[in-house]
DNA sequence: ATAAAAAAGTGTTATAAAGTGCGTTAAAAG
DNA sequence: CTTTTAACGCACTTTATAACACTTTTTTAT
């Protein structure tokens, strides 16, 4: 599931998936949708249930008292919201006040979902624009330097 | 069981569980909830009964003499608080006041609820926003070196 | 030690807000 | 021109929370 998406949230925050997907959603035989924080850029990642079971398992179980581990749980595990999805109804998803304001999207009625393969990236337009035209954001947080356990472990 | 929630706590410091949750609670059976000190934040951890069995059965038999151990055992068993627990019901629990002052939630009726899969963590809204935004908390304690026993452990 | 008062804990109900479902209209694609 | 898709609007349902009443426990004073 690739490419560029420019669509609109109605008055209560929900989006439809394009119409596109909806095969690959129903080959894959997923029910739940997962939307949460993307630890580097103002943006939400959205993982199919599958995925987001093997990610969260591997994540949790981690040795929280490390620092940076923790941070993580708490950014990927602590804001991921849960969502029944229906591939053959309207692929209709809640993205709640919390993410909306992560990744800037508060005011906004419409967003980038970007596919990235086995996942989506959700971006607010002018932050996708910047961003792909070279431009830096303020609340990047680069240089993590990775405890051993997560070096192996793709978000 | 995963993600954020801003709830508020009633005059006489209870919560309710968001119901969202509620169908992972039935299915796990659960019937009791407990409470107890984060060791290494200002926040609370909140166990389901059959986790908690498994964690303070391996915490409480560890070799005490260890100080850092030891410490883990008065913070964690120490101040847990066993909370009956309906599923089927409000899904309703008591924070005591000593809890509450260790999470600097005297004051507030206003907690953060965070779902991290198997547990969640209750903070102050003004600490949970400082530690996501990367400030430092005056209470924190870092770069704790585990001893062997407990390296595979997670809380 | 006992009774009264206060505090702490439990349970119920009402109401506003948030979330869900679905039909209709508008726009885009074939 | 027909069909499909996306966007919008509205009604309904569920949820969260504040307010209230009642019970139990603890404290205080006599």
């Amino acid at each position: 599931m690739f490419g560029f998406n420019n669509i609109s949230l109605d008055k209560k925050s929900r989006f439809s998936f394009p119409a596109k997907y909806r095969d690959a959603f129903i080959n894959s035989n997923e029910n739940q949708i997962v939307i949460t924080k993307d630890p580097q850029y103002p943006a939400l990642k959205v993982y199919l249930g599958s995925e987001w079971d093997q990610i969260s398992t591997k994540l949790s179980s981690l040795q929280g008292l490390d620092p940076i581990v923790r941070n993580l749980q708490w950014t990927i595990l602590g804001n991921a919201s849960v969502c029944d999805f229906e591939p053959n109804g309207r692929m209709q998803v809640l993205i709640s006040a919390d993410l909306k304001k992560y990744a800037q999207i508060e005011e906004a009625n419409r967003i980038c979902l970007i596919g990235m393969g086995n996942k989506f990236e959700i971006w607010n337009q002018e932050n996708w624009e910047q961003r792909q035209t070279g431009g830096s954001l303020a609340t990047e947080i680069l240089d993590i330097v990775l405890p051993e356990s997560i070096k192996d472990m793709s978000f």
